[in-house]
RNA sequence: GGGCGCGUAGCUCAGCGGAAGAGCACUCGGCUUACAACCGAGGGGUCGCUGGUUCGAACCCAGCCGUGCCCACCA
């Protein structure tokens, strides 16, 4: 074993055969927060990087898609952190009113309490308590990723400072008339209790069941959700529509109630559908609820919050589901029904929390008038200011921003932001605003309500940076670098975010650069979820194949704004290459790799050497512009295939014969696996720093520099010389392999045309990698390889050639030969072709012409070298025994 | 009902105007002293269909078929 005196390898820790991220993975990031490295400084002079994280519910724990969101992120933020950034990703959590609200009363059910039998105070207290004991799970398990977080920033949207910036906010846009209070039609969910925005509603395709009911003898309604009719108060029809122009202004009876109600003309309603007709309540539809107010209808409330019928009556207590069906029993009891009721699917609201079908409900509620605001967040990405990657997601931001209806902000919990709002005796505001103590007045009382989790969640980009004060942190670090999402939450989180950045930073965005990423999925492309039990627990690959190779995983099929597929198959690949860099890195070591002082000299490197240094340079390239487009999966083929294909099974197998004596190639080796554990760092940052550490003594990969293309160290002559080699390596033991001869086996050869195609000086590294001996005595050339560009191996391969198999090949790739030669000559011999393609295109082809050519006349020379025997022939006259037949015996 | 996207090797996906690619899976041969979580070699695709534009189309356009997602206040 070679101890050169440069070698540092004898001082440095051996490394096990098989890397073992489980022993190593948590210590080390340990080390790494101790020593300060994810610590941001606002007092530096270096550039700003910085990324807030989605902050995750603080009822979650880590799920696949957050790895990835991490993995992503970290990335970006590691890459910045080495080439010189001062980078902050800032850490934190979400409240998250109802889901956590909702965690703390099932807790309390299983008491037998509710939240009222504790009280308000009592209660929120508790969910302190809970968050004290049980919450943010999430953050250690981010550690377990390797996420590089600065934990000095940790924040959450219930501390005081962000509380006070979501009080800051309230007031400004209240006194700017961008909040107001009104009684409208909202999404309100009867098992929550409380009002949900339009984006907390998810529609599906339900079937519900149409009944049309006669009003009168001229009047025919359809309705599926017949109990609202308790609560009509017009019927309407189109204004052009000639069937019922003569019944405008008249009143109908409404069944079963007695009311007489009016008929009215409203150019909302779709004279093509159904019979023309549309029963009008205003309560407890939107679209009934304008045509109230256009016509000054009374808008009579018929269900209370949980959904139960509250209109005086038969029907009087029962539930929306039990109360349909009865009320449609009792108009057919009158003969009202007039056809069967029929299937119907339409869309229908849920909860996007419990699933419960929601209802809309005419309620007095905080809005922000949000026309102003969007009008703002669409121009910001319009005119550029903020850039969405990939861009064509953005048409999906316009759609949305520049459709938005007011957003229904308060909600009927106890967990979250309370509403700053103080009312007099008589219902009035009196005081809006952050007073620093709760204002009292004679008969004041504040607004029950909070507000919305995503109202303090689009503050998230500045009210951690210490907005409403002037902070360092805020003067350093905002606008965010980059906002790094699901494209699911575009809507929720990021437009939201956006419209209130600009408003609160008067036209200053929160963060410079959008990118979205997808859904990770299975590896069919299924959506995970519980039922199909496809469900990939990150914590489970890290724990099993460690945290890199999850990383790797989910990096590698992370495309710009595509969803991931994933499996455990993958994740072991990945797993295989942490160990294949493991196992290179210490063949490197034990050969006397090291990255001591300079490089040698240019004149000192072999041409291996300058070919996998010139191959490092164009791969330091790709990876930054990779990185500048977010383009992860090919950051990481780019890598798996220098690292696994350029370095391991080339560079390492040419300079095996060679290291042992080359203090040139052991520099180079150090340098090339130094410089690759740099580039893969920012998504494997385990297993980089352990090999790196071991390979150059640093203090630590993660502060370590970031690589630049050297142009100078760009050789394409040694390319060139290497790409000749590697072919004829490669043709030699496709030969043998198809020749059935062993790889063990070796094979006298005489090789010829290595120096006139420039490599005469590597004629070792062919015989070694191909495994063919030098000619001896009695050296007979019974089959010549044609490798091409002068090149040809006369191999003596007595007893062991099936030439008809080798003519076979030989024909097959003829064939192909003079179809590619056939193709180039067509395309030469078009006369519009050579008139308006572009020269360097008609010189590409010329080239594959004569490529083809020269191709065709090596496979000739291979055919007129190869013996006429057939393989039976040679078998027939061979005097060997059967067992050793077709091989050679050396 | 609107909008967006996708159909390329068995699977998941790159390529997006000038010679069909990768990973995994598959076949064959190998423990060649870094690694069998490995090494070497190989098979496999009229690039959804039909037209069009172009000297040239997997790539641009139109239509069709299939498929996925988002948005939506037609009872």
């Amino acid at each position: 074993m070679s101890t050169s005196p440069v070698t540092a390898a004898a001082v440095k820790p051996t490394l096990s055969t098989t890397y073992l991220p489980a022993e190593v993975e948590q210590p080390r990031y340990e080390r790494w927060v101790a020593a300060g490295y994810f610590r941001a400084r606002a007092d530096t002079e270096r550039p700003p990087f910085s990324i807030v994280i989605p902050p995750p519910n603080v009822t979650g724990s880590l799920h696949v898609g957050h790895a990835l969101d991490h993995t992503i992120q970290d990335s970006l933020i590691r890459r910045r952190r080495m080439q010189g950034y001062e980078s902050l990703w800032l850490p934190g959590m979400d409240h998250a009113g109802i889901a956590t609200q909702n965690v703390v009363e099932r807790q309390l059910a299983t008491q037998g309490l509710s939240r009222h039998d504790l009280g308000r105070e009592a209660f929120i207290e508790r969910v302190w308590q809970w968050k004290a004991s049980s919450g943010g799970a999430i953050l250690g398990q981010m550690r377990r990723l390797g996420d590089s977080v600065d934990w000095s920033r940790e924040r959450f949207t219930m501390d005081e400072g962000l509380s006070r910036a979501v009080l800051t906010i309230f007031k400004r846009l209240y006194e700017d008339g961008l909040i107001y209070r009104a009684e409208r039609i909202i999404n309100w969910c009867p098992r929550c209790l409380t009002a949900l925005s339009d984006i907390e509603v998810d529609h599906t395709d339900d079937e519900g069941e149409l009944v049309s009911i006669r009003y009168s003898d001229e009047i025919v309604v359809a309705t599926t959700r017949a109990e609202t009719m308790l609560g009509d108060t017009a019927v309407a029809v189109h204004p052009d529509d000639e069937r019922y122009r003569h019944l405008v202004g008249t009143e109908v009876e409404l069944p079963l109630t007695g009311r007489r109600i009016p008929v009215v003309a409203d150019g909302h309603v779709d004279p093509t559908f159904g019979t023309g007709a549309v029963k009008v309540t205003p309560a407890h539809d939107p679209n009934d609820f304008e045509i109230g107010q256009r016509h000054g209808l009374p808008s009579p409330i018929v269900l209370d919050e949980r959904g139960v019928i509250t209109a005086p009556g038969p029907f009087q207590g029962l539930d929306r589901f039990e109360a349909r069906p009865a009320i449609v029993a009792a108009l057919r009891e009158q003969g009202r029904i007039v056809a069967e009721k029929r299937p119907y699917v339409h869309a229908v609201g849920h909860c996007s929390r419990c699933g419960t079908t929601v209802e809309p409900r005419l309620s007095l509620q905080w809005f922000v008038h949000t026309a102003p605001l969007a009008k703002a967040a669409g121009d910001a990405v319009r005119d550029g200011r903020v850039r969405i990657e990939p861009g064509e997601l953005a048409k999906r931001y316009f759609a949305w921003v520049d459709n938005m209806h007011d957003w229904c902000i308060s909600r009927q919990l106890w967990w979250g932001h309370r509403i700053p709002v103080w009312y007099g005796p008589e219902g009035e505001v009196v005081c809006v605003g952050p007073e620093d103590e709760a204002p009292t007045g004679p008969g004041w009382r504040q607004d029950d309500d909070v507000l919305d989790t995503w109202f303090s969640s689009a503050l998230w980009p500045f009210s951690t940076l210490g907005w409403p004060e002037e902070t360092e942190d805020l003067a350093r670090f905002y606008p965010t670098s980059v906002l790094v999402t699901g494209y699911d939450i575009l809507f929720f989180w990021v437009a939201r975010m956006m419209m209130f950045g600009l408003y609160a930073r008067d036209g200053q965005q929160p963060f410079n650069v959008v990118a979205l990423h997808g859904m990770v999925r299975d590896q069919h492309g299924k959506k995970m979820s519980k039922s199909y039990g496809n469900v990939v627990d990150p914590l489970d690959w890290i724990e099993r194949f460690g945290a890199d190779a999850t990383r790797f995983t989910l990096a590698r099929g992370a495309n710009p704004g595509s969803d991931v597929p994933v499996s455990e198959e993958w994740c072991q690949g990945s797993r295989n290459f942490c160990n294949k860099l493991w196992n290179a890195t210490r063949f490197a070591l034990l050969n006397g790799a090291h990255t001591g002082g300079d490089l040698p000299a240019y004149e000192e490197l072999s041409t291996v050497d300058r070919w996998v240094l010139s191959r490092l340079q164009h791969v330091i390239g790709e990876v930054d512009e990779q990185f500048e487009r977010f383009e992860f999966a090919k950051v990481c083929d780019t890598l798996y295939h220098f690292a696994w294909d350029d370095v391991c099974d080339w560079y390492l197998e040419l300079t095996k014969p060679v290291i042992e004596h080359s203090p040139a190639t052991q520099r180079v080796l150090g340098h090339v696996l130094d410089q690759l554990m740099r580039l893969l760092h920012p998504v494997i940052p385990f297993v980089t720093e352990e090999l790196w550490l071991a390979l150059t003594g640093g203090e630590s990969l993660v502060i370590a520099g970031w690589p630049a293309p050297d142009k100078s160290l760009v050789d394409d002559a040694a390319e060139a010389d290497i790409g000749v080699l590697q072919r004829v390596v490669t043709e030699v033991r496709r030969f043998r392999s198809d020749q059935g001869l062993k790889p063990g086996q070796r094979v006298a050869a005489q090789l010829s045309g290595l120096a006139a195609a420039g490599i005469a000086e590597h004629e070792p590294l062919v015989r070694s990698l191909a495994r063919l001996e030098r000619k001896g005595d009695g050296f007979q050339a019974t089959a010549t390889l044609v490798v091409g560009g002068g090149i040809t191996v006369a191999l003596d391969t007595r007893g062991t050639i099936d030439v008809a198999a080798e003519r076979a090949r030989l024909e097959k790739d003829r064939i192909a030969a003079q179809k590619e030669r056939a193709g180039a000559a067509a395309k030469l011999g078009n006369v519009d072709f050579l008139a308006k393609a572009p020269e360097q295109v008609v010189a590409k082809i010329r080239q594959r012409l004569a490529g083809a050519e020269a191709e065709l006349a090596r496979i000739d020379a291979a055919l007129g070298a190869l013996g006429e025997r057939s393989r039976s022939e040679v078998l027939a006259e061979a005097s060997t025994p059967p067992a050793t037949q077709g091989r050679r015996v050396d």
